[in-house]
DNA sequence: GCGATTATATCGTGTCACGACACAAATATC
DNA sequence: GATATTTGTGTCGTGACACGATATAATCGC
């Protein structure tokens, strides 16, 4: 598919942007709904992700606000506002690194983990319908044809008829 | 796996929570990714999906604030608003409805088509790396073991040795 | 013709990410 | 051992943005 030389602007196929606007469509629908789900308990749905990822820090790795900002992508300055806010909801604690004084590590309260393992069921449960829903999505947007054929792989299986 | 009787809290398995959490990154980083390419061309991100929503708009429906709302998630009056800042942004235009006066309807412009084009384009490279990795975090997700065994299907069918 | 419903618009408010800046601690260099 | 550099966290003022409340205009049903 030529390439439109004005501004190297590639062309996109209206069948593949119309993917990709049901693909983000579906994100925002799973966004919504991990908001509504936090907030029914009380809590804000960055709240949830907090929880989620101290909860889940790998072996070795300390659960220090840098790393939370890596994985929050954000500014290390709004980790540590984002960590306020959880603090003040009573869902994690700081605690000093006692291996490096700069450092604060944060930990989740009882009731932290509580809110945390009722929102991950919730959360499974929402995946189970839409997930299958964003695999197809996504599949559809990563083969080839009726875009531009310039997607970099890899390959997916094709599926099987009747099934996902 | 028995439910928990305190609170109804369903308890997760640690891995299900890992899983949980590695997709969540990998749904932040799409969106960052999102964000900074978008603002790279001078345009916000939910200004690109504004442009993404308008310019697939079904046939058949017509390309109005409510329209808008719905597919964005977000209250009406957040719709207007946004509409108002992306027309600011002289990426779309108002038009008032012929067949029905309360309604106003958003158009691209050309400018907005183009750098719609372009964001589209970049996504989609995008999605080509990004896209398997969620395939492959929602498929671990989506099987039974290791968490609650109670998701919802779709079955999805088996990964092909070597491929995604 | 009138009441109910629908679609959009405006405005004040609260939340939140960020940039700029500051401080403390650890590490590297001499 | 002293100094410079780097790293990690924290604070604050600012701008962007979603929302609730409210209002107006237009359409629809009876």
């Amino acid at each position: 598919m030529p390439v439109a030389k004005k501004n190297k602007t590639a062309r996109v196929a209206p069948a593949k942007l119309r993917e990709l606007a049901e693909f983000r469509y579906q994100l925002r629908r799973f966004l919504s709904f991990s908001e509504m789900a936090s907030e029914a308990v009380g809590i804000s749905a960055q709240q949830y992700q907090v929880l989620q990822v101290i909860a889940t820090v790998p072996e070795g790795r300390p659960a220090s606000i840098s790393y939370l900002a890596e994985r929050m992508m954000v500014r290390h300055n709004s980790a540590v506002e984002l960590v306020d806010r959880t603090v003040r909801a009573g869902l994690v604690r700081r605690v000093a690194d006692e291996s490096d004084h700069r450092r604060s590590l944060v930990e989740v309260t009882a009731r932290g983990h509580e809110l945390l393992a009722r929102l991950a069921g919730q959360h499974l449960i929402e995946l189970g319908i839409a997930g299958p829903e964003m695999v197809r999505a996504l599949r559809r947007l990563l083969e080839p044809g009726g875009g531009n054929g310039k997607v970099a792989s890899g390959r997916l299986p094709a599926l099987a008829e009747g099934k996902i």
